[in-house]
DNA sequence: AACCTTGTTGGACGCTCGTACAACAAGTGC
DNA sequence: GCACTTGTTGTACGAGCGTCCAACAAGGTT
């Protein structure tokens, strides 16, 4: 009788997926609480020492987590940008629109999601992290919104107005899956993107004035 | 020499009131990681084992916290728009604006706020926290924007939106304080309501269709 | 002044945490 | 089939966790 092998060998990106992967999945199912780095371990089913072998430690996991999700998502915005084909307005809906596909509208992801935001605040690392991602989304849109020919003063604020937008229905999508579902909060997002890009987002005066 | 008391007694009101307000700092500043009874206990100073004996257990006093700020904000709003006068539009725009009020848009009690996102999937009695407390802010603005004359089959649609905008609003806001300031977040959102209910939301056909 | 109620403390309990590290073994080159 | 590299395991350690509870003392009552 030959015995089985004790453990599998992985390639070292291979592993360092399947870690992140299960730290992404431990964060959907228990948030930051239960994101310890035994948890994480048995989810990837490896022992907890490996962790320590890959990542320098359980924040710079969350770390790594946390740029391979952004790195998803914009991904697939992209991809549905570029399958939209030329037209400026079918493109920016487009981009919208597909923040609500089912690969990115799960409430598994949104949850790791929300994981990140409530590290920002006490782990600088995460907050740059943050800059990073929110800033090129908010840039994706400000050029997308450029070319549906808003005025350049109303770039900054509509981008934003759409962010928060984007960034709430996916909050509540998460938290309420039962009150609110996908599809009715990608129609929800496009109906308002229409109502926000008709009107620019400059009839009040700037907070300065 | 009269040595001084060793600890001072406090009406239970008070004393859980205090324990709460350190739970919604501690919250703020280490968010969900640090808000163990220790830390807590510390920052209110008080011992440790006081506070089992005001809570069941952390997540009591979690609990508790949300329901504590939740009912602040609930107040702060429900004043402003009594303050606002007779004029829907006024009632409405006060709702929103108020949202931004300095007293609501600190970084601090937002923080918070992230800190409860971020335990509503995994605590159900949290999760029942913020079915209520969103419950309750939709429903407002729905009457809100019923009194402005929005057709009915518009209201909840238009509210999730006006209530995904102020959540991510929020949200930045206290994620980038440097990015977006609590006045330009107030004018963004006004600009943005004045679009919402400008245009209403049923130009799409809804998911079922 | 003696007493009672109870808010409050401080320490003990068993547990899980993150980290470090020596020992082991899977796969590779020879 | 041997040696070598290194991915992987298991354990040990100190610190911090939530919870429990006997003892203490502050403040009001009599």
């Amino acid at each position: 009788m030959t015995t089985q092998p004790a453990f599998r060998r992985s390639e070292p990106d291979a592993r360092r997926l399947s870690l992140i992967e299960a730290c992404a999945r431990v964060l959907a199912r228990e948030g930051i609480a239960g994101a310890s780095v035994r948890t994480i371990a048995v989810e990837a089913g490896v022992s907890a020492g490996l962790v320590g072998h890959y990542f320098a430690g359980v924040d710079a996991l969350i770390a790594a987590t946390y740029a391979h999700t952004g790195a998803r998502v914009d991904g697939a915005l992209e991809a549905a940008v570029r399958a939209a084909g030329e037209d400026p307005r079918d493109r920016l809906e487009a981009f919208v629109t597909a923040s609500f596909a089912a690969s990115i509208a799960d409430p598994e992801l949104l949850a790791t999601w929300i994981a990140f935001w409530s590290l920002v605040r006490a782990r600088p690392e995460i907050a740059a992290l943050h800059d990073e991602q929110y800033g090129g989304f908010r840039g994706q849109l400000e050029k997308l919104l450029a070319d549906c020919g808003l005025p350049a003063t109303a770039l900054r604020r509509t981008a934003i107005a759409i962010t928060a937008l984007v960034d709430g229905l996916w909050l509540e999508l998460c938290l309420s899956p039962r009150e609110l579902a996908a599809d009715e909060a990608a129609a929800i997002a496009r109906d308002a993107l229409a109502a926000l890009t008709s009107t620019a987002l400059t009839s009040t005066a700037p907070a300065a004035g």
